[in-house]
DNA sequence: TGTGGATTGAGATGAATTCTCAATATGTAA
DNA sequence: TTACATATTGAGAATTCATCTCAATCCACA
């Protein structure tokens, strides 16, 4: 199992802080981590469903809240509706592009932007939790449509 | 009129996409270029009508959009609900920094990112057209006072 | 295995935004 | 100026996304 130990995370952060280990918190772990990419919480309930799994939509966005509290999934407006989750493996933190044709979302990661928004928290007396960079644009294959 | 230039861009943009310039379109674009900082639609709303200007919740809306899509407004959501709006001169973009603690919304301008953003979209074939740098944090003010 | 209390589910509720459509106002041409 | 075609507006209904309510259920622990 890839992720057992961002699972141990979980259980470890349930037992802390005297929550319970429920079915349903299990299965919305599997489903987040079995998938990639960005997911809104009623694709995630429609998913479970489909697959038979029992989870009601309340459940769904009480414990995608849980799973962000313990740092295991990032919560984000990509678009300007829904929001939407992605799992987190205990690594480096990624920012993204997203195409305004296509609606293509691109990961990225850099380092120097990351160092100067340290520097700028230093500066204005803020000490950064997280941060959420999006630049919106148009991919090449859509420019290229547009054009021709 | 400071903003005179803006409002041409605004007056030309309609002319340009066959749109009337109407009394509500006028009212909406003074007041939000008369304020600074965010303003939510609700509060754009009741600061006209206050004023004791007519204008109707509908048309506030679509007339945001319609600055935001002429580019003299910017449309964001830096807490978790409303969108916020910004008038934006024909100048430098500027980026957030948000205290979790106290709501505290500070503006910063960064060279060093918008280069390296150019330099990631150039990379992955993008033609970058706006983006949004958001970093959450504690400002020491809400930082000393969890602390003492 | 029993029990207290955390968690769940179904649907009501709430908040923000968008939609509908009749009434009105704008731009254009005579 | 006037008339006209049609874009825009306003009031409130509708929609969307998310949260809340509370009785039923399930988990953790003795």
């Amino acid at each position: 199992m890839a992720d057992a130990r961002e699972k141990q995370r979980f259980l470890q952060f349930l037992r802390d802080r005297g929550q319970r280990v429920t079915s349903e918190r299990l299965t919305l772990f599997d489903e987040i981590f079995s998938l990639h990419g960005h997911i809104d919480a009623e694709q995630l309930l429609a998913s479970m469903t489909n697959r038979g799994l029992k989870i009601s939509r309340a459940t769904v966005y009480r414990n995608l809240e849980l799973l962000v509290e313990c740092g295991l999934a990032r919560k984000q407006r990509l678009g300007q509706s829904r929001f939407l989750y992605e799992h987190v493996h205990s690594g480096q933190q990624h920012d993204h592009l997203v195409c305004t044709g296509c609606g293509r979302v691109v990961e990225f990661v850099s380092p120097g932007i990351a160092a100067l928004q340290s520097e700028i928290c230093r500066a204005h007396g803020f000490m950064p939790k997280y941060h959420s960079l999006q630049i919106s644009g148009v991919c090449n294959q859509c420019a290229g449509q547009a054009g021709g």
